[in-house]
DNA sequence: GTCTATATAGCGATAGAC
DNA sequence: GTCTATCGCTATATAGAC
C-alpha cells in the first residue's frame, strides 16, 4: 500500500465527486483540478493524461471491492442481504466509486466498462453459494444492479433529491424487498416441480 | 402525428446509433451529421442546438413509451412477463432509445434524467395492479432496471459480445428467471402478511 | 512537486450562399 | 431545406519556470 501522495487522492476524489454531481460531460482537466485545489499542471503530475485519471479510479474501485469481499464474507446477515442492502447509495467510498465508473463507462471510456464487469463478476462469484440457482443468482445482480442504476439517476442535478426518495426502496421497504428476496434465492423451492410451459 | 421530415428521424437515428456505440462522448455534432448524411449545418436546421437533440430523443423515447404501454396492457402473458421479458437487449426501438437515454442522463443531461424517471413512473403505475405489494413492485421494476443496466454497458466499445452473453441471463435463463419472479410477486403469499403500516 | 503560459485541436453554434 | 465557411470557446496536453 504504502500510502499515495495526498495531492493524487484529493484529485481522484475531486473526479469522483464531479462526475457524481454533475456527470460525465463536466469532469474535466480543469474542474477537476479547480476542485481539488491544485492547478492543472500539478493534476497532470499525478495524471499524465485524462486516461489515466480513469485507471486511477477503476483503481481504486478495484481497492475497494477487496475491501468490500472481505466484509461481505464475515458479514453475519450473510452475503445475499449484506449485497443487496449495500447497494443502495449510501455515500460511502465504494458506492462513490461504482457510480463515477459507471459514469465514465457510459461516457464510453472502455477501461471503465471493463473495471466494472471485473467487479461484477467477482461479487456474483462470492454469491453464487449462497444462493439456489443460477436463476437466483441472476435475479440477486440485477435487483443490485438496478438500484445502482437508479440511485445514479435520482443523483443528477435533473432530480430533485425528494422525488428519488419513491424511486428506491429504503429504510423498511428495503428491509421488505430483501426479506421477499431471501425467501426468493435462498430456501429450496417449496413445490419442487415449476413444470411451466410458457416461455 | 402528420409524419415529422425524414432527414429529421435519420439525424435522431444517428445521434441514438452514435450514443450506443460509442458511448456519450462520441455523440458530437461533427460525428452525428456525419452518419445521418447531412452536414453539420442541415442538422442544426431540424435541432437548434444540442440540447434541442437530446430533446428530440426524449420526445421519442415518450411515444415509444406510450406504444409499449399499450402493447402490454394487450399482452396474453400478462404486465409483468411482459415487462421483464422486453427488458432485455433485442435493439428494437424502444431498447434503443431508453439505452441512448439512459448515456445522456449518465453525462449530465437534466432532460434525459427527467424523460427515464418519467417512462419508468409510467410502467410502474401500470403493472402495480398485477403485483402483490409494494415490494413486489420494485422487485420486478429494480430487475428491469438491472437488465437494462447490464446491456447498456455490454453494448460498450469496451466488451466483447460474447463476454455479454453470460452477464444478462437470455433464452431459457430468462424464462427461468421470469418464472421465478412471478412465482415471489404475482401469488399471494402462502403465509399471509401481517398488514405492515409503513410508507 | 507544483505552478503559469501556451500550443493544438475539437466543439457548439452562426452567417449566408444556393 | 441543405450546404460551406467560419467564429469563439473550451478541452487536452506540453513546456518550462520556480
Amino acid at each position: 500500500m504504502a500510502r499515495p501522495p495526498l495531492a493524487r487522492e484529493r484529485v481522484l476524489d475531486a473526479f469522483e465527486a464531479i462526475l457524481i454531481d454533475e456527470g460525465g460531460r463536466a469532469a474535466t482537466l480543469d474542474a477537476v483540478a479547480r476542485r481539488a485545489g491544485v492547478s492543472k499542471g500539478g493534476l497532470l503530475y499525478h495524471f499524465a493524461s485524462k486516461d489515466d485519471l480513469a485507471a486511477g479510479l477503476v483503481d481504486r474501485l478495484d481497492t475497494l471491492t477487496d475491501a468490500d469481499l472481505e466484509r461481505m464474507a464475515d458479514s453475519p446477515e450473510g452475503p445475499v442481504t449484506y449485497y443487496i442492502r449495500t447497494s443502495v447509495m449510501e455515500d460511502d467510498a465504494l458506492d462513490r466509486a461504482i457510480v463515477a465508473t459507471t459514469r465514465l463507462a457510459q461516457g464510453g471510456s472502455a477501461i471503465a466498462t471493463a473495471g466494472l464487469d471485473r467487479s461484477r463478476r467477482r461479487w456474483a462469484a462470492a454469491i453464487r453459494p449462497h444462493v439456489r440457482d443460477d436463476a437466483a443468482l441472476d435475479l440477486v445482480m440485477l435487483l443490485s444492479d438496478g438500484l445502482y442504476f437508479n440511485n445514479s439517476l435520482a443523483f443528477e442535478p435533473g432530480a430533485a433529491a425528494e422525488d428519488a426518495a419513491d424511486l428506491v426502496p429504503t429504510g423498511a421497504g428495503l428491509a421488505r424487498l430483501i426479506d421477499l428476496v431471501l425467501r426468493t434465492t435462498t430456501r429450496a423451492p417449496e413445490d419442487p416441480e415449476p413444470a411451466s410451459d410458457e416461455v
